[in-house]
DNA sequence: TACCGCAGAGAAAGCCCTTTCCCGCAGGGA
DNA sequence: TCCCTGCGGGAAAGGGCTTTCTCTGCGGTA
């Protein structure tokens, strides 16, 4: 591998000169000089060692991400939106995936730290653990005594600054859709509870239907890992229990595609037989068949805001910013059943076919 | 930020012995001089330079990924192999977005040399573009003499070690399958004409469909995006042209899905007025109404092999794996409609509505 | 008792850059 | 003619770490 002096020798100048001219230091090198340079570095295929750079100008930039898994679409927007803002202020993005692993987050948060990164975003639900987010935040204050900056998205832990989808009105929301349409018997499937994310949106929702005289029994929730498979193997378990439920809530997208095979593996036609309802809007939402009505949380945004509040200049209070949530009718979500409206609760077969398409 | 000779001087001993500690070098040290290096290492908060480590260790660990858009399911499910087999060896991936950019892909080249990535993977298309191909080729080969392994996925551009799917026989198959359901009217949604990708895939159909006596004119063939707005608007502008297409090959199932939203749009059946193939089998191919016909790429096994390739030990010549591609029939596939199988190719409008659901 | 060997610790030489500081030289003003 | 200024270039000092080499002091052997 070339080094910086190779070149300087080939050209016949310093190390010095030759680092001026690659990287265009303000200071003025002759016109000859500068041709020899960049020749013998064309001549070599020179490329600087990263991080000697680094360590030589100790000017931080680069912004470090922590994700759950980039490859989630809400994750893949929220992503976008940071992607959007670091790129135009020419920042390299390091983005790590922790797959929902408290052990794995607080590993890169050391290991980000140790790349000198200037600024830190955490996105993805916090924990119910004490002793992780005492832990995440002791390493999070460490890193901001040193200068650092940080950022989460959707997660309590941090007092700093923080961009919040509004979850609990989210799920509020949604029980409201649903009670306005007459359901009683509405089942969950959600997330790991140990996230704050599920408890947020099911604090709002259980708020709804308390509102509207309706109870959220905790059998009608049902916990799985917050993905595709989730979704369909918690709604089985949903249905089986009670298979006079009318309504099915997911608390993301992912899990309501889930939710939604299992109930056509099951031969119920949505809506008309059983309403299903997502969370998030990923992109996926609009295209499957019946589009899915789901809760719409402005995930670029949120991204973009995150990034924006890490890199802004002043700023000195830490700041947190809610995103509202929004609710996005389509084709999943509709009307009670008529046979069942009025005896919900009961009769547990006799709703299969009642309507046909 | 604490550097090592601040925990050092805490623990009273020399940097040396601090970074033995640290490291868990195989140099012994007593035990009570390693207890005080820990205790100021947990006092001081210390993490150590990531930059200065890799500088001083010259000590190629990390691998370099440039892909497309890791948040594609394409490249989601290809990086979920690599990272299988990177984190069983202990390695660290850096991933980069080309976004399809044929420079950023070249910039990223150098960047992930000057990072002193131990082997480059390249996933993705290539490009039909001399200029582009050489340049790359120039910049691989340059890092190869370096000592850097590099392994392409996709990518006929590359003279080493390489893993390719195999589009041409997946397009031959779904020619062949639209052939026996007796298509003949049939309309391209194919993604930029410039990828490799593209022309392989629809090299294979093209066969396909002459050994059948068919034909597939230019005009019957659609250039988007390769993503779902892309799918939606080739197929909307090959419907417009041709009204009496039976059926529609998208290039990926990104397409396909924006395929099967403008066909639904406008109030065809799938299958029965008008099937539907899509390529590659990502996941959400079987969670769509109607679940999606589709050519299968085993692309997480493409992931593993790629990266296998890379860190495999010996291998002195570069090998070149080819992984089969293979049909998924689910239902959006089906036999030509009756009311145009004699008359394919005039009778426009008639079909409309022919069939009901 | 003298010497050898070795364990355990430190000194110092890099790793490859950037950047400050300094130097020589040429040109312009007094 | 002399001095000052300013420009273009190089020397060298880090930046934070690893690792080799060196040194000290101890135990064991002859």
């Amino acid at each position: 591998m070339a080094t910086l002096s190779d070149v300087a020798r080939r050209a016949g100048v310093s190390p010095a000169t030759a680092s001026r001219v690659i990287n265009g230091s303000s200071k003025p090198v002759t016109d000859e000089l500068r041709e020899r340079v960049l020749a013998a570095v064309a001549e070599l295929q020179y490329v600087p060692n990263a991080h000697a750079q680094l360590l030589a100008r100790s000017h931080r930039s680069a912004v470090g991400v922590i994700v759950h898994d980039v490859s989630d679409p809400y994750f893949a927007e929220i992503t976008r939106g940071l992607q959007r803002v670091a790129t135009d202020q020419g920042r390299l993005l390091m983005i790590c995936n922790s797959y929902r692993d408290p052990d794995r987050e607080l590993e890169y948060v050391e290991l980000l730290r140790g790349h000198q990164v200037a600024a830190l975003i955490l996105a993805g639900s916090g924990y119910h653990d004490e002793a992780f987010t005492r832990q995440l935040n002791e390493k999070l204050a460490a890193y901001e005594a040193t200068g650092g900056r940080v950022a989460v998205i959707g997660r309590h832990e941090h007092s700093g600054d923080a961009v919040m989808p509004d979850n609990r009105t989210g799920g509020y929301l949604a029980g409201r859709e649903l009670c306005g349409l007459g359901h009683r018997a509405i089942g969950v499937v959600a997330g790991p509870r140990i996230l704050t994310t599920t408890t947020d949106r099911l604090a709002g929702l259980r708020q709804a239907l308390t509102e509207q005289g309706r109870e959220l029994p905790e059998p009608r929730i049902r916990y799985a890992e917050f993905d595709r498979d989730g979704g369909a193997e918690a709604t089985a378990r949903l249905l089986d229990a009670d298979p006079e439920l009318t309504a099915i809530v997911a608390l993301n997208d992912s899990m309501a595609i889930g939710a939604l095979a299992t109930v056509r593996a099951r031969g119920l036609a949505v809506p008309q037989q059983i309403s299903v309802l997502g969370f998030d809007d990923m992109p996926i939402a609009r295209d499957v068949t019946p589009a899915l009505t789901t809760v719409r949380l402005p995930l670029v945004d949120m991204g973009v805001r995150a990034m924006s509040l890490v890199l802004g200049v002043g700023a000195p209070t830490p700041r947190v910013e809610v995103l509202p949530a929004e609710l996005v009718r389509r084709d999943t979500a509709g009307p009670v059943p008529l046979s069942t409206r009025a005896t919900a609760g009961s009769a547990p077969r006799a709703r299969r076919g009642d309507t046909t398409s």
